[in-house]
DNA sequence: TTCGTCATGTAATGGGTTACATGATTAC
DNA sequence: GTAATCATGTAACCCATTACATGACGAA
């Protein structure tokens, strides 16, 4: 047991929050969000399932003797109100779990369910680990400069100017969220 | 036991071919090659180790006794006959194993061991998996295109963006590749 | 009739991490 | 003297995968 990662759980959560769904469909849907890097297998989705129903999380809503005739019996699962419960906290969460690879883009997909703030404290917490990130490599490529053969480089320098392009792609969208958290909630503007 | 994967052992087969090393300091190598996602800890390098060893891949050269007064004794690993020869044949190896997110990286960091054929293989393999991967995203994305709030929109977009530079990036060094071993090995080139 | 997709699930395995244990050396 | 870094290693755990098992439906 215990096979719930943060990550999956989340999208399961934020996914079934718009609509419930039964596990096949589930899974595409997940594997749509996390991109087909990290995409997820049957033998992590149904474990997973299970236990958030032992957990109190979701409810199974079974289809099969009524209306759906044909094919086998789907179970389709739900959120309770404690799984609500869980959403919102994890998604009020703006920690530097939030910033992480993994939790990152699954945090991000689902920002329109999000806070202002608590979505401006995660692109602001991402960067910031960007340029962490950055300041390894280029530190770490500053000692050995010389020593590197023309293929490390290489590829020292394609992940700095990645890393680079996904800074300046948070820095836009921060921009956007400030510019956006002005025209909507003019809070400490001093216009007079 | 059977701690060895794939990518761990190559790297430590490539680093120690250019030199004998110790554990810890074979570790920050490893660590600079394949960047900070993916850092290896002690827990997986220093039972890899042992198992090279047992498997004849390496052999330790105890430092301990002579020369070295101060600190504690490190164990400096080396490539043996067998590990070299392994070395090289996975070197050769330019199949889809090859074109992996794990594998790539640290087969590109080789390639001035690679052969230029192999290195052409690998680099086109690699190309030709991003392009299917970017196909079963647009292709999702064309399914789904309406539905989908701004945010989930945007990291698609971005995530899209980014394998697309990934290919032009490939597509460049390819056409370098090409453009040296005509130079380098002008074969079937029908020059008269 | 066979293949692709829908649909759910389990067991074995894999490859990694964290936390712990130990201890010496170097720099402040 | 105390903190950081060097240096090696183990045990417990985590999360996910692969391979397997089962079965029905629709289309070619």
């Amino acid at each position: 047991m215990a096979r719930r990662s943060g990550v999956l759980e989340l999208a399961v959560l934020g996914l079934l929050h718009e609509s419930p769904l039964h596990g096949y469909e589930l899974r595409k849907r997940v594997n749509a969000l996390l991109g087909p890097l990290r995409a997820i297998s049957y033998g992590s989705l149904y474990p997973c399932l299970k236990e958030m129903v032992a957990a109190g999380l979701l409810a199974t809503d079974d289809e099969a003797s009524e209306s759906a005739v044909g094919r086998r019996s789907r179970i389709v699962y739900k959120l309770t109100a404690e799984g609500k419960e869980r959403l919102q906290e994890q998604l009020a969460e703006g920690g530097p779990s939030a910033w992480d690879d993994d939790s990152f883009g699954v945090r991000f997909a689902f920002f329109s369910q999000t806070d202002a703030d608590v979505r401006l404290k995660i692109l602001e917490g991402r960067r910031l680990r960007l340029e962490e990130r950055r300041e390894t490599v280029t530190s770490a490529l500053g000692r050995t400069r010389e020593k590197l053969d023309r293929y490390t480089l290489e590829l020292q320098q394609h992940g700095l100017e990645s890393v680079d392009r996904e800074v300046r792609w948070l820095n836009e969208l921060i921009a956007t969220e400030r510019g956006s958290s002005i025209a909507a909630r003019p809070r400490r503007t001093n216009t007079k």
